[in-house]
Parts: C-alpha cells; structure tokens; sequence
DNA sequence: TTGCAATATGTCATATTTGACATATACTCT
DNA sequence: AGAGTATATGTCAAATATGACATATTGCAA
C-alpha cells in the first residue's frame, strides 16, 4: 500500500518553493489534490482499458502525447479541466466521473 | 423546468464564434458543460447555505467577487479547477462534490 | 423615494496552462 | 546486442485563466 508521503510527491511540482511544505496542506488542499490524482488515475485506467496509446488520447483530444504523459503522472502543470475533457473524451460516462471523485482518498 | 437549451445558453461565451453552433454539442461537450454548470450551482447554494457574500468566498480564495460572480454563473472564462477549490475552500465535503457531479443532467 | 449592501458585467495586464517539440527512458521483440 | 514502440521528462512561445478594478444592476430597509 501506498504511503500517504508518497502520494503527496507524485503531486510533482506543487508547493516546491512556497512557504509551505510538502506535508503541511491544509484539508482543502489535500481533498483537491487527492481528487485530481484520482482523475489522473481514472484517466490512465479507461485508456489502457480501451487499449489506447497515449499518442491516440493525445489525438482525440488535439493535444500531444506528452501532455497525456503529464495528466497520468499528475504532474501539476496540467489542469482539472483537461483531464476530465480527455476522460470525457475516452468516453468516460458520469458515473465514471462520479466513482473517481469518490474513490479520492 | 428549464429547458435544455436555456441551460446551453447559460453557459456564456461558449462556442461563440467557432463553427459549430451552440445546439451542436457533441456528447462529451455536452456531459462538460453540465458537469461544470452542476459545480457552480453546487457553489452558490452551499455559499448561501453557509450565509456568505460572494465577498466572503472572494476573500477565502483570496480572488475578487467579480470572479465569483463568474463562477456562479458559468462564466465560460472560469475553470473548473477554481470552481472546485472555491467549493473545497466554502467547506464542500467529498461526498458534496459527489452530489454535484452525479446530478450533471 | 433614498441609501446601502450584494451581485452582475466588462476590461485588462499578469499569471498559469497549453500544445509542440526534443530527447530520455522503458519495454518488447528478433 | 539492436530496432521499434510506448511512455516519461524538460523547455518554451502562444493561448487561456486570473485577480483587480470600474461600473451597472438588483434588492431591500428606512
């Protein structure tokens, strides 16, 4: 199992260099984070479900494969609202989207 | 009731300008909008429940009202990523965020 | 009515997110 | 081993979202 430490550094880039650290997040921050890594996991799971590369994501949704690399990694440069348009566009159904929100730990 | 199309309209500055027309939304353009106008009515209605001005969320956020204002009515030049933690900031639960995405028409 | 607080709408310079690209790393195959 | 495919990571100019501000509009109490 995974720790919670961890889950918190695969938020790349977040925090780096703000006053506050890493393990110092405020209750909002962590359900907004964890909620986002869910996504990105949902993401990552229905595309390889659908046996999809991520350059065929990156074209369904006129982005670049890179850019999907970013969503499944969490990285932080990379919004919300694309990843639940590239989930949309992967044919994520709503309760797709419901379950990933509720599985956010 | 509303109509369908009153809430497409609602969603202001979408698709203006672009080819398609506002009542040509693919699926998941469609699954979009409502998840993200479900999420700005969920904000609104947990603000009042809570008896805060949009100046109040404005100053949680550490925004403007006027970008709460925005937010509450769909603008189309607000993210979903501000609305969601503008949501966890008002105090949304995880199971609120749930509510909000599962009633998505 | 007037006055005041809350909300709505428009604009804009700045900040953040974006797609694209290069390149690195991993994982099959033969 | 090498070749081919998929994925990861870093960078950057262009696109988009942002907070701040001005101002308009609403609603409501005196």
């Amino acid at each position: 199992m995974r720790s919670n430490k961890q889950k918190k550094l695969e938020a790349k880039g977040w925090k780096i260099g703000s006053a506050s650290d890493f393990l110092e997040l405020s209750p909002e921050e962590e359900l907004y984070i964890e909620l986002k890594l869910s996504l990105c996991k949902s993401l990552k799971k229905l595309r390889t479900k659908k046996h999809l590369s991520q350059e065929d994501v990156a074209k369904l949704i006129k982005s670049s494969q890179s850019r999907v690399a970013k969503m499944e990694a969490g990285d932080a440069s990379v919004s919300i609202d694309l990843v639940i348009k590239s989930l949309l566009s992967v044919g994520a159904s709503k309760s797709d989207l419901v379950k990933a929100v509720s599985s956010a730990a």
